[in-house]
DNA sequence: TCTGGGGTCCTAGGACCC
DNA sequence: TCTGGGGTCCTAGGACCC
């Protein structure tokens, strides 16, 4: 069903990751923060300090090092339990201020304030703003307009304004604002829409919201005029409340140095695939495609680059750790080639469906499903219970030496009491 | 020396059919 | 010798998002 709300507000928590450590950690308000990718590769999450000293989003490590020390911009490595906990905890405060909601991303959702009169959004945006800090400690900034594209737009502005609110329905200066936001800064405007608008003389939100549907239907794709349309304050994107499962899941990693040797390689790949495999059987999912890759890195210009991939089809669909381990070893053997520097390995499942779903063909007979099922039920929950990989199967590998750097990691568990912040009260 | 990871959606083009 | 055209379905890869 497509319904369009005409009044949609997005909440963005602010420098998530940045806020999220700096709950547990109150020395670092105000001073320069940034949260590392995987592997310390990039820098994924700035702090408005940061962002003054002129570290980008997404830029490598190594090269904003130099900044980082004359700074002495505060560091971390990423602590997704951490940020997914507190992402939880923040979207159970907003359901409070409107039943229709939909969670885009780990730190932003979309809300349909249709049921809030137009004189009273302001007032409202400001009581949910309050409302999330209070009772979690993230600051939020929040836009509201008639389509999403438009809130996403609101929402940009919102981040630098001191209210950290803008209503753009009550606005009679959607272009002046709109004008203000360059083109790459527009939901659903890339890298390669940029250089071709750009090209063509669109530089701001405003300039697109200008051009003749024609013009963009022709030049672009449905996405591009979606966004123009939108721009236009014409509803395409509707408000999606229910979550559907995922349709894919994957796990891959950079190695924290290279790797040549397949049993490395093997020991790797085990591990994502029980990642994966856990992942779906919390989800209640079975898998019927698998797809492996390996690859060297891009960024090494004076070596060979070797990058492949490859996919399988199950003849019977399943969830089981084992079944995917071996099928995903015979992949990555058939695609390992000797003598390369690997840079990242990586498992995809796809086609994924209920457990519920037709689960056997014609000729199969599978006599021991049902130990088998209990065997994964049994290891899923002493993982829970006593943490991650407390039980394993021996090609994941005891050692790991090809795992992951994590030089800044904050180790904050909010599972764990050790961590919780102590309040004074005298 | 050092460059993330996990998703969704769309589309072009091939395979196949009549 | 001359060798259609239109429809559907599927998939790999690209673009985009955070």
């Amino acid at each position: 069903m497509l319904y369009n709300k005409n009044k949609i507000a997005l909440v963005d928590c602010n420098s998530f990751y940045v806020s999220c450590e700096r709950l547990f950690n109150p020395s670092i308000a105000k001073k320069p923060v940034v949260v590392l990718s995987s592997n310390d590769g990039c820098v994924i999450s700035r702090s408005t300090e940061a962002k003054i000293l002129g570290i980008k989003m997404g830029e490598p490590y190594f090269k904003v090092k130099k900044i980082v020390k004359e700074n002495n911009v505060k560091t971390f490595s990423t602590n997704f339990a951490l940020y997914g906990d507190m992402s939880r905890r923040v979207m159970e405060t907003l359901k409070q201020f409107s039943p229709q909601m939909e969670i885009y991303s780990i730190d932003e959702a979309f809300l349909d304030l249709s049921s809030i009169k137009d004189e009273d959004l302001l007032e409202h945006s400001y009581k949910i703003r309050k409302t999330i800090l209070k009772w979690t400690g993230i600051p939020t900034s929040i836009g509201i307009a008639k389509t999403k594209t438009l809130s996403k737009a609101a929402n940009f502005i919102a981040k630098k304004e001191k209210s950290g609110v803008i209503d753009l329905i009550n606005s009679k200066q959607i272009d002046k604002l709109l004008s203000r936001i360059e083109i790459n800064n527009v939901w659903g405007v890339g890298r390669q829409l940029t250089k071709f608008y750009i090209k063509n003389g669109i530089n701001t939100a405003y300039d697109l919201k200008k051009m003749h549907n024609g013009w963009i239907k022709k030049n672009t794709n449905v996405l591009g005029s979606r966004t123009a349309m939108e721009l236009k304050g014409i509803p395409c994107v509707s408000l999606e409340p229910h979550q559907d499962k995922r349709e894919s899941c994957s796990v891959s990693r950079s190695f924290g140095r290279k790797v040549t040797k397949l049993e490395e390689l093997s020991e790797a790949l085990t591990t994502h695939c029980l990642n994966a495999a856990e992942k779906i059987r919390l989800d209640k999912q079975t898998v019927k495609k698998i797809t492996v890759f390996i690859r060297t890195s891009p960024f090494q210009n004076n070596r060979n680059y070797y990058a492949n991939s490859k996919s399988i089809e199950l003849p019977i669909r399943t969830n089981d750790s084992i079944i995917l381990v071996k099928k995903t070893l015979n992949i990555l053997e058939s695609i390992y080639q000797k003598g390369h520097q690997y840079q990242k390995t990586g498992i995809v499942f796809s086609d994924l469906k209920d457990v519920d779903v037709y689960n056997t063909n014609l000729f199969s007979k599978i006599n021991n499903e049902e130990k088998r099922t209990k065997l994964m039920k049994a290891i899923d929950y002493t993982n829970i219970k006593y943490g991650r990989h407390a039980l394993s199967i021996a090609q994941a590998g005891v050692k790991k030496i090809w795992n992951v750097k994590k030089k800044h990691s904050s180790k904050i568990d909010t599972a764990c009491f050790q961590f919780l912040p102590t309040v004074r009260t005298t």
